[in-house]
DNA sequence: TCCAGGATCTAGCACTGCTAGCGACACGAG
DNA sequence: CTCGTGTCGCTAGCAGTGCTAGATCCTGGA
């Protein structure tokens, strides 16, 4: 009976380290993940280096291999979230109440472009960067199908007879043509606000 | 008299010399350019690393920095020709005579996704590769220019009283934003066909 | 107290872009 | 024809990259 008792009390123990050693595990995935952006953001992608990774997050390097296949992974996780960020900020500005009707494509198209202008870095691992994530398949992550529904659902009051799927690449093509070329440096930033305001008005006609 | 009839002869003959080294010089300028756009049109730009540029010219790695300043130069050179061929595809295209009045941009637009299509890598050294080359200023290369020009020429007839430029730069987006995200595959493949025919409602509308 | 197993680190591999410094060769003078 | 001179291209090496094999230490369980 004692022995029993023990037994279980002591597998009970087991199991709580076992919760906490994978909570701590889960962490520190989080802390690489948020590190990699950090530095990213902060002194571009170059300087995401593998030995700079590990220094910044107290670890070294095979640590981050235990976490994540390589490099390329890394990168990969920093993307996924930025698609769900910018899939909520996508969200916020569509449903954010107005008086027009396009003014809910408007407010999603600016706050993509302000998304893009604010953290270049993100958007670069998101869409610039190789990285190898599935986009028409069926292991698309969620994050990026809520992103591209978003842009749908701004469109879909405005589509009229037009196909919404074939609309909506058109018009994230052109924002996220404005997006890249402007980081670039190959845009006249005094020609921002007719740029937008032209391709608002060629996709949502009055 | 001999002697300077002499001198004279080989002063002259030093100049054929030096033309002969600038020629042979030019000659291996233009190789290492092709070769690097061969790498890297075959196996991407991953592949191509100083060593193999090296072997694949038949010199040794310093050679390519008696001729440019590093590997970044090289990728720009590649860039700059680029330019000049993607500027004579959409002339081409543009002034080749047709009935209606919007051809003209949709047969520069197809040539422009063909181009983008069709040589990748060629694209990707110079639209999303960081190149450091000036686009606003007056260093911008003529092939630039000259590519740009063709675009503006191609709305002229369709912009009615929009600015000229920011349209441009918006349609200019819009073609560039589906040339990578295609190429990211990013895009569905049969969309390719509504999805510039909105582009090209949107922008020049009938 | 001691052992087994897992987590972590040190050290190293093959590769990158780039460069210092040597050696060979062609040129022009005597 | 021989001999300096200067240019040209090469070998060899540096620091840094992504990634990994093997040793080491530390912790949980008997």
């Amino acid at each position: 009976m004692n022995a029993a008792r023990l037994s279980s009390s002591a597998r009970f123990w087991v199991v709580s380290v076992q919760q906490r050693r994978e909570r701590e595990r889960a962490e520190r995935h989080q802390l690489i993940i948020d590190a990699a952006r950090e530095l990213a953001e902060s002194d571009g992608w170059d300087a995401v280096t593998t030995r700079r990774l590990a220094e910044k997050v107290e670890y070294s390097q095979p640590v981050l291999y235990s976490h994540f296949k390589g490099k390329d992974a890394i990168v990969r996780a920093v993307a996924v979230e930025g698609f769900a960020e910018l899939g909520r900020r996508m969200h916020a500005a569509r449903t954010t109440p107005t008086t027009t009707s396009t003014a809910p494509l408007r407010a999603l198209a600016e706050a993509y472009l302000r998304f893009a202008g604010e953290r270049p870095a993100l958007y670069d691992a998101m869409f610039v960067q190789r990285i190898d994530i599935a986009f028409g398949s069926e292991e698309t992550p969620a994050e990026l199908r809520t992103s591209f529904g978003e842009i749908v659902a701004a469109l879909e009051p405005v589509a009229g007879d037009r196909d919404l799927d074939a609309l909506a690449e058109a018009f994230w093509s052109a924002l996220h043509g404005i997006a890249t070329l402007r980081h670039g440096q190959r845009l006249r930033p005094e020609l921002d606000g007719d740029r937008l305001d032209l391709v608002l008005a060629a996709f949502a006609p009055a």
